[in-house]
DNA sequence: GCAGATATCTAT
DNA sequence: ATAGATATCTGC
C-alpha cells in the first residue's frame, strides 16, 4: 500500500480512538518494585501522559498506511510525532502535535454564560518565531518536508482533591485519578489557529477561543476560510513580543498592513470577503455573544 | 515539640534519604486497569517524578518536627513544598524547591577534562524577577514569611535507548527505566547560587557550574561567603533580559556598581575581601587548578 | 488579552 | 555564556 489521497488522518485517528476506547484513567507512576506514586495535576505532566497513551494508536495507523512513526529525541524540536512515508516520497511527511489544557468553570453568571458552564479556553499552538520564520529552526528536518500538520488536543478537568497516598500495585483501585472528563479532538492546525498569541514572552500562537470542543473538532477558525498559506504568512509576520512597531495584532489590521505592501502576491479584497463570510457564518461571536475579551 | 535551632533540614533530609534507600527506578505510568506505559526522558516529567517520590520523606520530617507540609496548588507559585510551623510562629516557614537536570559527557578531551567525564552543569534556580523584587509575586504568602530556602537537587543520566513498549503490571521487569545514576543534594539556596543567569527570556538564576555534586552538597558558591542578603540584593538588581542598560553581569561589576551608589548600606570593601577569599579557597577554578596539579 | 510567570533545555 | 527555544498557565 502506498500513500494516497485516501489517507485521512482525522478520520482514521477518530476511528481508532473509538475502537480502543481508552479510559485515560491514569492512576500514577510505578517503580520497578511495584510501588505506585500518585500524580499531581501539573500540566507539564498531563500533556506527556496523553502523548504516551496514544503511541500505540499512532503506531498502528503508521503501520497500516505505509508510514514509519518517528519521535524527535530532542526536547526542543517540533513535532511530537512524524509519519514518514516508507516510500521516501519527499515533502510528504505528516506532523502530529499533542496539545493540552484544562477546563475551568464559571462560579457565577458572566456575560451570557451560566454559573457552572466551562470558561472558554485557548490552546497554545507552538512558536510563531521558529520554523515558521526559518524553515530549519527547532523542527525535525525542514518545514517544507511536511505535507500536513495535525493537532491532537486534549481538554480535561483537574480533580479537586489531590491524592498523595502511596499504594502497592495490588491496590490500584484505591487511587483517585487526578484528571477527569477527558475530551479529545483532531484537526489540521491552520483550521484551529486564532488571530491572537497564546503566550507572551515565549511567543506562541493561540488557538481560537471557545468552550465547545465541537468548534475545534470541526475546525472552524478564521484560517479555515482564509487558507493555510494565509495562516503561515499572518503568523510569520506577527509582531515579536518585544517589537516596538506593532504592525498588526488582528486580522483586520493585517489586511490593512497587507494592502499597503507593494510586493503583495494576494488579492486583499478577496481575503476580506472570505473573512467577512467567516465572521457571519462561523465566528465564535455568532455561536455565543460576547466571547470577545 | 516546637521549632528550635535544632531543626536542620539538610541533616534530617539526608538521614531519611539514607534510611528510605529509594531506588529511583521508575518504570512508567500505570492506569487503573494495570497497563503500564513507559516514560520518556523529558525533563518536565522527570522533575515531577523526583518531586513525588520524596513526598513521604517530607511528610515524615514535617510530622516529626511540628510542621505541617503544604504544597501550593497553583502551577506558577514558589515553592514546591512549604514547612509551616504548627505553632503559627510568623516568619518561620521553610521553603523547599526541587530542581533537576541531566548529565552529559565529554566525547573527547577538552580543557583539562578527560573523554568520558561529565560536563559541568548548571541548575536553573527560579526567577530573579518575581518574589525577589516584589515580595508577593508568584510566591505562596510573602517572601518575608520564610526563614529558610532549601533546594533539593537531582542529577541523572538519560537512558540512551528509549523504551516504548506497553506492558502489563505483571511484567514490570521488562521495562528499562529511562533515568539512571541518580544523585541528590540538599543545600540552602543562597549557598549554591552563581553570578550568571540560568536562562534568558525566562530570567532564571543560574547555580554555580560544576561537574561535581560534592561542590553543591557542600554549598561552596560565592554567596556562601557573601551571605544571603548579598545574594538577594545582587539578584533583585540583576539586569532584566531586555534591559538596555546592563549595569552589571558579574560580581566584580556588581561591587563597582555598588560602590558608585550613594545610598549603599554595606561596606563594599568588606564584600570584595570576602569574595577574594572565596576565589582563592573555594571557586571552581581553584578546584580545577588543584585537579591539574 | 497582555505580559510575564512556571521549569529546563539547546543552538550558537 | 547568551539568547531564545520547548509547553502552558495566571494575575492584572
Amino acid at each position: 500500500m502506498t500513500q494516497s489521497k485516501a489517507f485521512d488522518f482525522i478520520e482514521v485517528f477518530q476511528k481508532k480512538l473509538t475502537e480502543y476506547n481508552l479510559s485515560w484513567e491514569i492512576a500514577g507512576l510505578v517503580d520497578k518494585s511495584g510501588v505506585v506514586y500518585p500524580l499531581g495535576t501539573d500540566s507539564k505532566l498531563i500533556g506527556r501522559i496523553f502523548e504516551m497513551i496514544i503511541v500505540p494508536i499512532l503506531t498502528e495507523i503508521a503501520d497500516e498506511n505505509d508510514y514509519s512513526l518517528e519521535m524527535p529525541s530532542s526536547q526542543n524540536t517540533y513535532p511530537d510525532f512524524i509519519f514518514s512515508p516508507k516510500n521516501l516520497e519527499p515533502g510528504k511527511k505528516v506532523a502530529i502535535d499533542i496539545k493540552t489544557t484544562f477546563r475551568s468553570y464559571y462560579k457565577r453568571p458572566y456575560k451570557g454564560f451560566k454559573a457552572g458552564e466551562p470558561r472558554p479556553y485557548v490552546f497554545t499552538l507552538g512558536s510563531f518565531a521558529s520554523f515558521l520564520r526559518n524553515g530549519t529552526k527547532n523542527i525535525q528536518g525542514h518545514y517544507n518536508d511536511y505535507d500536513k500538520h495535525y493537532v491532537v488536543g486534549f481538554i480535561y478537568d483537574r480533580a479537586v482533591e489531590q491524592d498523595s497516598t502511596i499504594v502497592k500495585i495490588t491496590e490500584l483501585d484505591l487511587i483517585t485519578p487526578p484528571i477527569l472528563n477527558v475530551e479529545c479532538f483532531v484537526q489540521e492546525k491552520y483550521k484551529i489557529v486564532g488571530e491572537k498569541p497564546g503566550s507572551g514572552n515565549t511567543e506562541n500562537i493561540g488557538s481560537i477561543k471557545t468552550n465547545s470542543i465541537e468548534y475545534l473538532k470541526e475546525g472552524k477558525g478564521p484560517f479555515s476560510y482564509l487558507g493555510q498559506e494565509v495562516y503561515e504568512h499572518y503568523w510569520s509576520n506577527y509582531p515579536r513580543y518585544r517589537a516596538t512597531n506593532q504592525e498588526y495584532t488582528t486580522l483586520s489590521e493585517y489586511f490593512e498592513w497587507l494592502d499597503k505592501k507593494t510586493d503583495k502576491t494576494v488579492q486583499v479584497k478577496e481575503l476580506k470577503e472570505k473573512y467577512n463570510e467567516w465572521l457571519v457564518k462561523e465566528s465564535p461571536a455568532s455561536y455565543l455573544d460576547l466571547l470577545e475579551e
